[in-house]
DNA sequence: ATTTGAATATACCGATCGGTATATTTGCAA
DNA sequence: TTGCAAATATACCGATCGGTATATTCAAAT
């Protein structure tokens, strides 16, 4: 394998699943090593140290995260479909996730928060990109007569958000997703009472 | 010191920070010798493994949290206040939480879902006691009349439960409280249309 | 075919990990 | 005061950690 993108993919990809499942503290250098079968040798040749490929794995994450959400919001025509859809992706994937080891971008934000500033400014960029998305659903909804005008944007946003995140940790830990349906229920009527 | 009751709790409570802002994977032993000023020696005396120490912080915290939400609970006549005083709660300690590293249940749950079963099951316990307490004083409201009677008991709960627990890991990353005070407002005028 | 430089593999480093075996200390009972 | 057992400290174990220095391999250019 003498091709050095593929090579920095290749380590990218398959070390991705194992920090996200494993940690990023707890997951070592042999882990990625057995994974790609590659060595330490074409490691340190792609990166500078096993933080850079931390980093490299979370972007990694954050694009598929975000690619996912963006591919199910734009298959529906209105803001509250768009909602309803996303809440209902999540609760057929907290149990089987595209990345293995749940939702990258919560996982990380509980394990960086106090220890690894870089990852933890990186979670920061993507909490507010999946705010900022969606808010800009809430406020077109509103604007296109589909969402009542009295909603507050960003409040609604964020708080749509974290009961979506904290969903899917409950659902993660209890290793099912009955908690999460319920809670796809709930936002569903919200969705519904909000809607114009 | 010769007195193990002591030594134990020594242990525990110094342990109990570091794993909860470290998490259990990245504590070491030497954490704690450093944080207790005692030695491996007598770590190993008090606990069979460093698992066990660890599981019995996490007992520690779990009665930490639980006894900190039933304070506030007990506090209020109503479940429409009892209900807002938890938001207000965490509203106030996300960043300035009890134990240092912010809600151990939810810290835990993200760390040991993928990885530590017995961890992950003193988690799920947790998890099933607050979502149970919370529905009480759900139920209880209904009873008297506080709360609307239409209301799904299991199904609030439980979403008013994740959505705390999403808007902590949001404000944590985040390093200010200033999304869960949006999170929070959101939630008291939940509380107020549910309201009887 | 030979050379060359980049990519990868191998071998090794000191540090630290969890854990254990043993030495030492301590307080209490006789 | 001495003896003893429990509690703690010390010293050490093999394994593994992240990282590096060097050896080897390979593909493209000459």
């Amino acid at each position: 394998m003498r091709n050095p993108e593929f090579t920095r993919e290749l380590i990218i990809s398959k070390s991705l699943p194992i920090f996200n499942t494993k940690g990023y503290h707890a997951t070592s250098l042999s882990d990625i090593t057995k994974a790609t079968g590659i060595t330490k040798g074409a490691i340190y040749g792609n990166f500078k140290n096993k933080d850079e490929v931390a980093f490299a794995a979370f972007d990694k994450a954050h694009e598929i995260v975000m690619a996912k959400i963006a591919g199910v919001i734009r298959e529906q025509p209105t803001a509250p479909l768009k909602l309803k859809a996303i809440a209902g992706y999540f609760a057929e994937y907290v149990l089987n996730p595209p990345i293995e080891g749940g939702c990258p971008i919560l996982n990380t934000s509980v394990e960086a928060d106090d220890n690894h500033p870089v990852l933890r400014s990186k979670v920061i960029r993507s909490i507010a990109m999946i705010k900022e998305g969606i808010s800009k659903i809430v406020y077109r909804g509103i604007q296109e007569g589909q969402l009542k005008p009295e909603i507050n944007v960003e409040e609604f946003a964020l708080t749509f958000y974290a009961t979506i995140n904290g969903g899917i940790a409950l659902s993660r830990a209890e290793g099912d997703n009955r908690s999460f349906k319920l809670i796809q229920k709930s936002l569903m009527k919200t969705i519904d009472e909000l809607s114009a």
